[in-house]
Parts: C-alpha cells; sequence; structure tokens
DNA sequence: AGATTGAACGATTTGTTGATTATTCAGAAT
DNA sequence: ATTCTGAATAATCAACAAATCGTTCAATCT
C-alpha cells in the first residue's frame, strides 16, 4: 500500500507541475504518463480520472490553508473579534493572491467546483467547522452571546459569500475589499441597534 | 417628440413580446421591425442597438421594483427592523420569481449585466439611497446607531450579496434563501456581541 | 428636408469535418 | 496472479465554411 501510496503521489507531482504550468485543459493524461515513465492506462490504477487528479491536489493544497486557519481560530492571547478578523481576512487573501493572481489555479478552480460541486461545499462545511469553535469559545469567555453557534456560523458565511468568489469582486482591488470585509465584520458583530453600553462606531477602519 | 417617444414604446412592447417568447438571441432585429411594420434599419433611429432596446426593457420594469422598494423602505407604523427586513425580503424574492423561475429574464438578466456591466452597478446605487434614506430614518428615531450611512448602506449590500446572485444559491428552495437572510439580517441589526441591555437572540425564525 | 427603406458589410453563430484526448480493456510482461 | 501496456473507442475540441444576423448608409419616398 505503501508502494501505491508514492507513486499516487509521483503523478500527483507531475500533474501538479503540468497544470501550473501549461494549465490543465492543456495538460493530457499521456504527457503526465510520460512524466511519470508509464503508460496512460496506467494512471487509471491510481485514479479514477483526469479531473480526480485536480482534486487530489486541490485537496492537498487546500488541507494545509485548512490547518493554518485552525491556528489562527484559536490564537491564544487574541479576543474573539480579532480572531475572526484574522480567519476572514486569511481566507480573503489566499483567494485573492491565489486565484484573482494566477490564471491557471482560477482554471483549476472553476473545472472543479463546476464539475464538482460537492467539493465547495466540503470546503465551507470545513471553515463553518472552525467557526464554530471559534463562537463557542467566545460565548465561553464572555465575549459574544449566541444562542444557535452552527447557524450562526453559517449566517456568518452567508454574511461574508462576496469575499469568496472573485466574480463577484468587480475589479476591486485588495486594499479595497479588505476595507469592505472590515466592515461587514464589524457590522455583524457590533450590529446597527442601539445599545446602553458605549457603541463602538461602525464606520471604515483601515485593514492592514 | 411624443410621436417618437410612442414609437419607441411600440419597439419596446414588440421586443419585450418576442423576448419573453423566444429569448433575447432567438429574436432579430428584422422580426422586431416587422412587428412594428418598419424596416429593420429604422429601428436605429430609436435605439443605438438590440442590447439598448433590452435595456430599456429592464429599466421599464426595475423602475416599478424601485418605486416599490421606496415604498416599503418608508412604511409608517414599522420599526427600522421591519422595514429593512421588508426591503431586503422582496428584493430576494422578486429575484427568485423573476430569475430563478423564468429563463428568458435570466437570459436577458446575463446578457445586460456582462454586457452593460454599468447597468447592475447603477441597481446597486439606486438601492443604496433607499438603505441610506432607510438608516437616516433610523437614527433621527434613535432605532439605529450609525456613524457612516453611506458607508453603512455599502456594507448591508455586501453582506446580502449571496441574495442577488442566483448563481450561488446552489439549489436552495425560497424558504431556506428565506430563512438565511433572516439570520444574516438579525446579525446585522444585533451583532455578534455581548451587551448589557436584553439581547435578542440570533436563532432561526421563520421568516414567512 | 426629413423619414424610411433595404441591399451591402462585417461580425457572430452554426454546422461540419478531422484531429486530439480521456478512458477502457484485451492481452503482454513480470 | 498481478501489474502494466498500448491500441481501440468514444467523447470533446479545433478549424474551417456557410449561413445568419446586427448594423450602416446610399438611395428612395413623403
Amino acid at each position: 500500500m505503501s508502494e501505491k501510496d508514492s507513486v499516487r503521489e509521483q503523478i500527483v507531482d507531475a500533474a501538479k507541475k503540468r497544470f501550473s504550468h501549461f494549465g490543465y485543459a492543456k495538460t493530457t493524461m499521456a504527457e503526465v504518463a510520460g512524466d511519470c515513465a508509464m503508460s496512460p492506462g496506467n494512471l487509471y490504477r491510481f485514479f479514477p480520472g483526469k479531473l480526480d487528479i485536480a482534486e487530489a491536489i486541490a485537496t492537498e493544497d487546500y488541507s494545509k490553508h485548512l490547518d493554518h486557519l485552525r491556528k489562527l481560530a484559536v490564537a491564544p492571547g487574541k479576543d474573539a473579534r480579532t480572531r475572526l478578523h484574522d480567519l476572514l481576512f486569511e481566507e480573503l487573501r489566499r483567494t485573492y493572491h491565489k486565484l484573482e493572481k494566477d490564471p491557471r489555479a482560477y482554471e483549476m478552480a472553476r473545472v472543479i467546483s463546476s464539475e464538482r460541486p460537492k467539493f465547495a461545499l466540503w470546503m465551507l462545511e470545513n471553515e463553518r467547522k472552525i467557526l464554530v469553535d471559534l463562537l463557542e469559545e467566545a460565548e465561553r469567555r464572555g465575549e459574544f452571546s449566541i444562542a444557535d453557534k452552527e447557524f450562526t456560523a453559517e449566517m456568518v458565511q452567508a454574511a461574508t459569500m462576496k469575499f469568496r468568489y472573485p466574480q463577484l469582486w468587480s475589479k476591486l482591488t485588495l486594499p479595497k475589499l479588505e476595507r469592505e470585509l472590515e466592515g461587514v465584520m464589524n457590522l455583524l458583530i457590533d450590529g446597527l441597534c442601539k445599545r446602553e453600553s458605549a457603541a463602538r462606531a461602525v464606520g471604515h477602519e483601515a485593514a492592514a
């Protein structure tokens, strides 16, 4: 089984190079097989198809990102607002740099999320789990006050949906996106509602 | 000029029928001209091009919707929360019924917003003005507490972006979308933050 | 003169053909 | 028996031709 796994890795590595050099569509299975010194047919003993190789690459890369997010969400010595801030900003920055700036990665993301819609849902779920953890911790410490954490996490994701889809960015620069995310986040945390206790004003505050 | 206007109306009417029957792409200028008992070339004395006819149709239809929204935003005897609720829900319902349920309207929306990106921005601006009015009124009455209304209106729009794009709905039914919008709205109004005053819990509350 | 036409033009779409490519599988190699 | 190959297959893509359609404008009509 270790044998098989190392071949899988070899295939993923070869495909990663090809995909990021020439793009997903312009890379043929024959080329990937050639790079691994095997026949095209043999690839199918390790992956059901071309798309599954792309998915493996995306999963591997995304898992690292998830680990990073998990660390941010439980960073000690930071209040809930800051951790939520760091979490949402990290996601925005990754999306921006990875997709907006790299046409090859963008192509792969488009192909995967159109041919494998479940994949995008799986990513959302993973991030929601992190959010739930953050919210639970925040309530335990008395920072937030939330009845249904699972539902609230979903709502936070719905409200920040715009920052996940480059198609919705209409030429906005990263700083502008960051300012918007900052604004949305402050609204989500503090709300529009008048309070007795000194309310934090919801205005533009530079992000970075 | 009144003469010219009535011809314009005739053209818009003919095009409206064709577009909604056969779709934008499958309707030819010659057909629209024929319906108006004129030559194709003559259409261009009234509209710069085919897309402008579609835009005229969309503008006419959208203006009625805007009037409706304005009424909801200033409805007397309702608190700000309710008016904001009505406003956002009306937009969601219109988008759902008009685009999600009518492939012809969806085609036109796609064509216009891809060929005339300014149009979508203009719609957002219009709705933002209404939001600003609502927020100003709400602060005057002491219901909300907002430093920068223009910016906050932008943030409310950013946070509810998901409900404007059917592509982001991934098979969600209208009731589910409504429940989500309800949740996001409550979060925006009340915030996550713990307060001294009795906080309204953020949970699922049936929409309709 | 101003309004209108419809043939002419170029851009876009459609249809067709011939590669190219993902995938399969009967058989060769180990 | 298991691993692997590479030709066969079917699906997709690319390139080209024909047709259609949006748009223009010289000529015609009112």
